[in-house]
DNA sequence: TTTTATGTTTAGTAAATTAGTCGGGTTTTT
DNA sequence: AAAAACCCGACTAATTTACTAAACATAAAA
């Protein structure tokens, strides 16, 4: 039931894209010294962003990232799944697909497993960049 | 943000404990086959069950394994907790330790994941092993 | 036009974790 | 005594994670 590191760093540097939305491109350096990340690592994590069209580049001298669009068009929802896949606590409720294992009918589990991930999609999907930026404490 | 297999058996080993409750001591090679896991992977699941006092064991012939207590005083999180530690979707927000990473203060990110982490706990600690067995359908 | 700053892409890899297996115990009941 | 069950430590193959390396492409500035 974690993130991965990946998906930390991840939605980390899109909040400081967020922060820097309307200043012009940052250079994936400035990023990951700010965020304590290898800069090579968040290249890699960053190509999956701008694929996922949630940000884009500009290539050459003074280039950079920004985000595709607004900040608060931007959930952490799609920043998760792009980079850790559709969420799902098991693989049986995995979303989108209506895929079931086997033994649905008489499986007493997945009700569980459906409802924490109807859960965690609400609350990723609720919040979006601007909301992160704009508030220091997100009501609990 | 996925269970692993670990956990997964361990919750479906612990409904079928529910539904056996009351009807003495299960084997666990009858467990093991009834939800195809390997009876050697599940003996070691059962051993931190059991020392979490989740359940309990008889042994000798005609032995095997009951739930420590009844079906509606075990929660899903319960189990979750001893077989995946605490929950927690980023270490920064670990359930109980009050422990905080270097950036607290000015951290944007931390919200989101208290937020996701009660959330989560809210679920798992909400659903007992009773209302799984007892209903088909958990309510959404 | 040369240099340099930047992004793009593929490949590789070391460490950690996962998901078990193996092979023997020991204990208790019949 | 024998059978049925649990107890336990060591080992391992596969997978995932979290990077690193290196070369290339592009664009802007000098």
């Amino acid at each position: 039931m974690k993130l991965s590191a990946k998906g930390q760093y991840g939605v980390r540097a899109m909040v400081v894209l967020a922060l820097n939305y309307r200043a012009g491109p940052m250079p994936i350096k400035e990023i990951a010294a700010r965020e304590n990340i290898s800069s090579q690592y968040l290249e890699q994590i960053f190509l999956e962003l701008r694929r996922a069209d949630l940000i884009s580049s500009v290539r050459g001298a003074r280039g950079g990232y920004i985000l595709a669009r607004d900040p608060q068009e931007i959930k952490i929802g799609d920043i998760v799944r792009v980079l850790e896949g559709p969420i799902a606590p098991v693989d049986c409720v995995l979303e989108g697909s209506e895929e079931v294992c086997e033994r649905t009918g008489d499986c007493l589990t997945r009700g569980v497993w459906e409802k924490l991930r109807d859960r965690i999609t609400e609350v990723l999907d609720d919040i979006s960049l601007e909301d992160m930026i704009s508030t220091r404490k997100v009501s609990g």
